[in-house]
DNA sequence: GAGCACTGC
């Protein structure tokens, strides 16, 4: 075996990391609201006290304060570990009871665990329950108080949902953005309104970004020079290392540098960061057989994959300790880059590469590329092996090759559909949207791709004003082609299945991927509990589970009932959450109509009414059948396919279960995704008739619409 | 007859 020399060594990055993130949890129930005595939270509070004083921003405090007193923006820089996301927020809520704040304090964050943890921790440290003083909003959970919550933690996606409901935030004091270096769409879009808010309507508004240090001064800017504030961290070094040549096989160097470092260096759990599924599941494999025939004075390996489509078990895997003479290896994607902090790491192995979605606004539609990393990241993931104590990174690239590196990975605003934020900024009273002070420009292409979009989906009136419906798209939690979509089917009479179906479309991975020993079984199993579904396509599918899973009484046959059909337990428990949030928007929305869920009819035209409902929210997403079998585009005509996780694609394999839906191809589809792999692929897929296509209106699909 | 990084309302 040829082994590449780690003998580069760079100045030690060092980086250490937050307590406020992602602690694994396969149970997503409500923890228990316990009320704790007044003197029992005192008594807490003041343990915690002689911890928080250790911290730098505690140490720092007066500078601190008097710089945000002092400017409208501040800019932070906050080393991880300085204790910024929980010590400021109380500094200032210290300040707030003295009098000199009036006015609540907002912290954002961009993940829901994140803002709960910070929450519940800075409640203890302050004493007092969480959803009084302290208090935190996320979807499906809150736990703030009307009156008396003076200091809220809540995601990036909360808060912009209250500046729809009141653009001038009159709740708050003061604004704190953390994570803000992390650049997700929310955030960009806060800082825009924000800038816009203190120009306008909120001069008195004190805004605080936290970011990591190569982003600072890209905030700065854009705050008219705002101060940048540095706070060490606490920290403990990372010694770097990088190959001395390059290798073009990221999953043989990676098994390779396991291998030799467990032969070299003392014991220490390994985790590595590749770009996806299939990496990683060949590198686990190689590893735990290699682990068969290391020598006797070397530690077994137990190698252990980690990304988000595993299920939640396998993912709790991870956290458990190894005991005796052996050595844990996580193989992971981004996702213990920032999601999930694992302890006990003391060697990172890099690969340098990750997966991205890229859309393609010109062909509406998603790819996902394997790309290199950018230098924070890089800085990111060796900061992992320095949580507990000093560690070492091995990058598998050339020092060469990481001075190549972009500082930053391109922000998501200029990689997304951004017809989504689009709507929002109207919703939000802004006009101009090419003129708009975007933290980054999405680009002009982009953004009249998108205005078309919302255009065709009725968002947007000839003068590209907001419509009311466009106002009711925007205040639902869905994408706005499935909140057209609701409301088509309010007008086709049909709310109460679609709001079923769309429920389902809104969870992630609620369809698992069989393995392929399980895949015929599974399919099999699919096509006879969804004979409708095996005619209609994957939309009928869904209302078909959906009535299949309520009409399980308990959790044990629901569970049950969804390994044997490769749907994830977890996702549609999510299902059911999502369908009673859409049922109360609708309910507020006055429509008068059944919200409550009942089972799917049987008469063909209410399942037609379902569909055409869909095809209003996505005229684009159709093809038409060709002589040759092939689909084509109704827009463009390019070829595409129907994916094989479709049922459609089995049912074209298999016999009908129903006597009055006999088997055949459909005339025409529509699809809720269109991705391109080794070729275009539609993704769940329905069947249309060819007259449905003809019935659109003329302008869904006009290509200038604008 | 195919593969899918990660969030958020």
């Amino acid at each position: 075996m040829k082994v590449h020399p780690f003998n580069k060594r760079i100045s030690p990055k060092v980086v250490r990391l937050e307590d406020n993130e992602k602690s694994y949890d396969d149970s997503d129930d409500e923890h228990d609201q316990q009320y704790v005595s007044k003197a029992a939270l005192n008594a807490k509070a003041k343990s915690l006290l002689s911890v928080r004083e250790t911290l730098p921003v505690y140490q720092n405090s007066d500078v601190i304060l008097e710089h945000i007193r002092g400017n409208k923006v501040t800019i932070l820089i906050g080393e991880t570990g300085s204790g910024k996301s929980t010590q400021i927020p109380q500094l200032l809520l210290q300040e707030a009871t003295r009098g000199g704040i009036k006015g609540a304090i907002a912290v954002t964050q961009p993940r829901r665990v994140a803002a709960i943890n910070l929450a519940t921790r800075v409640a203890e440290e302050y004493g007092c329950n969480v959803g009084s003083t302290v208090g935190y909003s996320v979807r499906f959970d809150n736990r703030t108080h009307a009156t008396k919550t003076k200091l809220k933690y809540l995601t990036d996606g909360m808060l912009l949902r209250e500046l729809m409901l009141d653009r001038k935030l009159k709740e708050y004091k003061v604004v704190m953005i953390d994570e803000a270096h992390e650049r997700t769409i929310l955030t960009d879009l806060i800082l825009g309104f924000l800038k816009h808010l203190l120009l306008t309507t909120r001069p008195d508004l004190k805004v605080v970004v936290m970011s990591a240090t190569l982003q600072a001064e890209k905030f700065s800017h854009f705050f008219e020079n705002a101060p940048i504030l540095f706070v060490e961290g606490r920290k403990f070094p990372v010694e770097t290392f990088y190959v001395s040549q390059a290798c073009d096989d990221i999953v043989d160097a990676t098994v390779r540098c396991c291998v030799q470092l467990n032969s070299g260096e003392q014991l220490g759990d390994i985790l590595c960061f590749l770009p996806g599924q299939e990496e990683i599941d060949k590198v686990v494999d190689i590893l735990n057989k290699v682990s068969d025939h290391l020598g006797a004075g070397v530690p077994r390996l137990v190698a252990l994959p980690l990304y988000a489509a595993l299920p939640p078990a396998a993912q709790t895997k991870v956290f458990e300790p190894v005991s005796g003479f052996r050595r844990k290896i996580i193989v992971s994607t981004n996702i213990a880059e920032t999601s999930v902090t694992i302890a006990g790491v003391k060697y990172v192995v890099d690969s340098g590469l990750r997966k991205c979605k890229v859309w393609r606004h010109q062909l509406g539609l998603s790819t996902l590329l394997t790309v290199p990393i950018s230098k924070a990241s890089a800085a990111q993931r060796s900061g992992r092996a320095g949580r507990e104590s000093a560690g070492k990174c091995f990058r598998i690239y050339t020092e060469q090759d990481y001075g190549r590196l972009p500082d930053q990975s391109e922000p998501e605003i200029a990689r997304c559909d951004v017809t989504a934020p689009l709507l929002m900024l109207k919703q939000l009273g802004v006009a101009d949207l090419v003129n708009w002070k975007w933290l980054e420009h999405p680009g002009r292409d982009a953004i009249v791709q998108a205005l078309q979009e919302l255009y065709m989906l009725g968002a947007l009136d000839d003068a590209g004003n907001i419509t009311s419906d466009g106002r009711t798209m925007a205040l639902l939690p869905l994408a706005p082609h499935l909140s057209r979509v609701l409301i088509e089917a309010h007008k086709n009479g049909c709310l109460s299945p679609v709001l079923d179906i769309i429920s389902c479309l809104s969870v992630e991975n609620l369809m698992l991927n069989p393995p392929p020993e399980l895949r015929d079984d599974i399919n099999a199993r699919r096509l006879a509990q969804c004979p409708r579904g095996s005619y209609y396509g994957d939309l009928i599918m869904l209302k078909e589970l959906y009535d299949l899973y309520v009409q399980l009484s308990s959790p044990h046959d629901r569970k049950h009932w969804c390994a044997q059909m490769a749907i994830s337990a977890r996702g549609f428990r999510s299902v059911i959450k999502v369908r009673a949030q859409l049922q109360g928007y609708v309910n507020s929305l006055k429509w008068h109509a059944q919200t409550t869920s009942i089972p799917l009819p049987a008469d063909k035209a209410e399942i037609a009414n379902i569909l055409k409902s869909f095809l209003t929210g996505f005229p684009k997403n159709t093809a038409i059948g060709m002589p040759d079998r092939s689909y084509r585009t109704t827009l463009h005509g390019e070829t595409i396919s129907i994916h094989p996780s479709s049922l459609l694609f089995s049912a074209s394999y298999s016999v009908s279960p129903i006597k009055e839906l006999p088997s055949s191809r459909a005339p025409a589809i529509l699809y809720t995704e269109y991705v391109f792999t080794v070729k275009g692929y539609a993704r769940c897929v329905s069947r249309l008739e060819l007259e449905w296509l003809q019935q659109l209106r003329p302008t869904a699909l006009s290509k200038q619409a604008l």
